[in-house]
DNA sequence: ATAAACCTTGCACTATGGTGCAAGGTCAAG
DNA sequence: CTTGACCTTGCACCATAGTGCAAGGTTTAT
């Protein structure tokens, strides 16, 4: 399997595969004869993983993190359990920001309706976004 | 007023002012003899805006496009108001994202409690995190 | 024989919002 | 007259996850 097969079956662009391989999330590919790199299923599959990986909101170096342990013999379980927690985390408290920017997007947006544009051409920029302490 | 000054009082970076200048949030400064360049009370009120429409979620983009309505005399309540509703649309689509992914990690720790380190021996590199279609 | 389709490397670039540094000019105090 | 604190410009760099391109080598098909 080339690395334009692997991109194919694996839904990704064969420049992301060199990148992931630099990146160390992939291993050196074997090499033909000619030095095209050479792939098999157990790379299809790790392809996949990282795809998974992401979805659950891993970044790459989370993910190379969790590959090196295995890489180093050891067993990521609780590296990952951890990993996902903090992620949960981070979702968690990204939540709570986007809920108090919502309501003042909200509030924003309700006086907004309110005003007379003709009050807006002071030496301000917009009176709809208020400056707190200018 | 020179630029540290500024910075001081509006609670930024002297670099971030310059940078602010180059991307057309703040006009050209004025210049002493010396090619300092000075600013008076507009521009602190400037920056705050800025600082305003950034806590509100608008890009330095959205911002800029806000300023250049202003710059080319117009009034730009009915942008900002459309820019603040798109922003509004954004950070409700993001928070269905992150809803999603909070019950995915949810999800994946709780499995995560019931398997086997020992299962995880395989040739993937951890169960915690399934591989839908590998 | 030659063109199309693939592969190789390395480097640059995308968006976002700045930050840092180097080399040099200016200004006031000691 | 030198030191320190400012200021100027331009360029490079941070994270993130890739993408694009150029210049060259290889393979496959016509």
């Amino acid at each position: 399997m080339r690395i334009g097969d692997l991109a194919l079956v694996a839904g990704v662009n064969a420049q992301t595969i060199r990148f992931y391989e630099r990146r160390g999330l992939l291993p050196s590919a074997a090499r033909e004869a000619n030095g095209y790199r050479q792939y098999d299923e157990a790379t299809a599959s790790r392809l996949g993983f990282i795809r998974a990986s992401q979805a659950a909101g891993l970044s790459l170096t989370d993910i190379s993190s969790i590959i090196s342990l295995r890489e180093a013999g050891a067993v990521p379980c609780e590296h990952v359990a951890a990993l996902l927690a903090g992620k949960l985390e981070d979702v968690r408290a990204r939540q709570r920001e986007l809920a108090l920017l919502e309501s003042e997007l909200q509030h924003l947006i309700e006086a907004s309706q309110n005003l007379d544009p003709a009050d807006c051409s002071a030496g301000t920029v917009c009176q709809i976004i208020p400056q707190h302490q200018p």
